[in-house]
DNA sequence: CATGAATGAGGCTTCATTCAT
DNA sequence: GATGAATGAAGCCTCATTCAT
């Protein structure tokens, strides 16, 4: 019948974004139906597919995004620093920061992204394999400058990444410590492990 | 078909487990039909029914064995020992290979603890829930001998349980790395993370 | 409906035309979708409803201007004829011709008078009758001049027909045979089974 | 709920297949609903996937089986037949006969082998071509003996094929003319095509 | 005239589960 | 214990059509 007045593509287009961000988080990708996704959007089922071409082009759409911005941003944090400690601390703040502030994001990524079709997962996983060599060719500078020893760079940089990233399972804003805290006992871990 | 007399009853039930775990790891629990379980185990669907009572009994089966033998054999692991440094490098030893030979069950845990009803969840939670006390206390300890610092036991804990889970991400049996090479670097970065 | 003087309308009513024929003739009626024809033809699928009412409507419009032609073409070959031997003849080389140059047309209406909804089927069933009329009406007058024997006229007519109709399912114009022996050899075999 | 007892798999098949054939002759494939299949079997949608794969495999099942008949019922038709008059006579009257009684068959066969999947396609188009091999060979046989004069034994068998098919878009049971009359005016019509 | 976003019905298919045999 | 046929809900997706812009 009548329909929303004013309602128009790419508001819905985003609208769709959005709730398929929230649904994917609470249930997983598999689970999110699209008729609860349409629902909570507000619109009929099959109308979603003016705006996409099937239920994978949400997943990817979402997954891609975030790996652009989470790149972008992160080369605004390392701007204009040299020094590989210095490159440490801001690459484990915006980490940590990132992680906290971006949960949604962070778990789609980890956890569907075994739900991207091949060509998907192709995309994604090269933007993430640049993100991790950016902490690579930090830790191999800072051990050839002698400042790190780290036996194995690329092992070194998945153990901190991996260390890093759990911070999202258990930071509550609520809780007991606040972000900037939690940062300080990050990047104090990480430059202890790192140091000589 | 017909099967001899005998009962092979908790033969079937045990290959319904591990069939269960083989497709649960590769497709994920909502992925998995029930269909497919039943042919890769060769039997008929409703036959399923004899053995299980419902999709998830068999998520929870496979959970709850898998943290029940974590348990059991992270206290054989730390059986006997009294020193927090030499505890942390027994607990490394243990979860890294742990996470290396048994990488199906971890990756279920992790994926897919979000697909168990909220009972089941409680009960594998707190399997987990005694798993991380265990390196909590063993931090507390070293704390209070001087041998560690750590701001926040439990922070550091969870920092460090994430940094060597994240092994069985990357890991490799035929790659550059062998088990005890992994060992030992991640052993380092945990002590020294650690230590003063 | 009532389109613009001077607009792009009747080219672009054309062009869904013959998109429609072409699709139709491949996938057939029910399997042809308006957004694949849309396509086709370079517009949006809303756009369509500029040119038509329905989907209906471009399967009637197809398939009245094919019999109208076809009555037409038939007056035409027959015109100034008056021996029942001549006109047969004629007949025969019109039909065939037609059926070899005019395929998809006429498989449109072999085969897909059965989409056409009730009033539209008897408009398009009223043309073929006329068709059908024109041969029964020379049998009838080669008949009563004593110069074919058919034991019912109508059934001879359609046997006939029917086996020229034959010809657009096998005759391949790059094949051994060219269209006027195949006109020849059904001819002969006309006269033949019409002849005392 | 309770379901209908003493039904069984291959009964519920049948019905399918029945269903199948009334509704793919009245609506044709493309336009059969499994939705109203299902209805008129008496069960409900998602019970069809017991007993077949796809939609398609309705289509190919009642097609090859009648494909097999008819082929059946042929060699019986022409068995212990040596002179080509008397196969032609044979093959006519089995021909007419079998379109008459068994027309729904035999229009799925020609207005629904288009929406047959390519490899189905084949497999039916191979019964075909038996069936029209069979016509052929008793062509060139009466040729060679003298009997037919045919210009083209493929050509000539394919229009009295299409001649003879053509009764059953005509013929009425409770017409005018009963089979056998039907079967005489398309005999002496073929044997008077045929013979020099 | 054309667009594109919306509709609501319906398409085929798969799902976990039940139960008489 | 196993079977196979049934259920009813739900899955993703496509359909023809409408209409404000």
């Amino acid at each position: 019948m009548a329909r929303t007045v004013g309602s128009s593509g790419p508001k819905t287009m985003q609208a769709i974004l959005d709730a398929g961000m929230e649904l994917i988080y609470t249930h997983g990708y598999e689970a999110m139906s699209l008729r609860r996704l349409a629902a909570r959007v507000g619109i009929q089922q099959g109308s979603l597919y003016n705006h996409i071409d099937n239920k994978q082009d949400i997943l990817f759409a979402i997954m891609s995004a975030h790996m652009e911005e989470l790149l972008a941003e992160l080369t605004a944090a390392l701007a204009g620093l040299e020094d590989p400690l210095d490159l440490v601390r801001a690459f484990v703040r915006f980490h940590v920061t990132h992680h906290i502030e971006r949960k949604k994001g962070v778990f789609l990524f980890y956890y569907e992204h075994r739900s991207l079709s091949p060509e998907n997962y192709e995309r994604i996983v090269a933007y993430r394999r640049v993100y991790e060599h950016t902490l690579i060719s930090i830790l191999e500078k800072g051990a050839a400058a002698g400042q790190f020893i780290v036996a194995d760079p690329q092992v070194s940089a998945y153990a901190l990444l991996a260390m890093l990233t759990g911070v999202c399972t258990w930071f509550d804003p609520q809780g007991r410590l606040g972000k900037d805290e939690v940062v300080r006992i990050y990047t104090d871990m990480a430059l202890k492990a790192l140091r000589p």
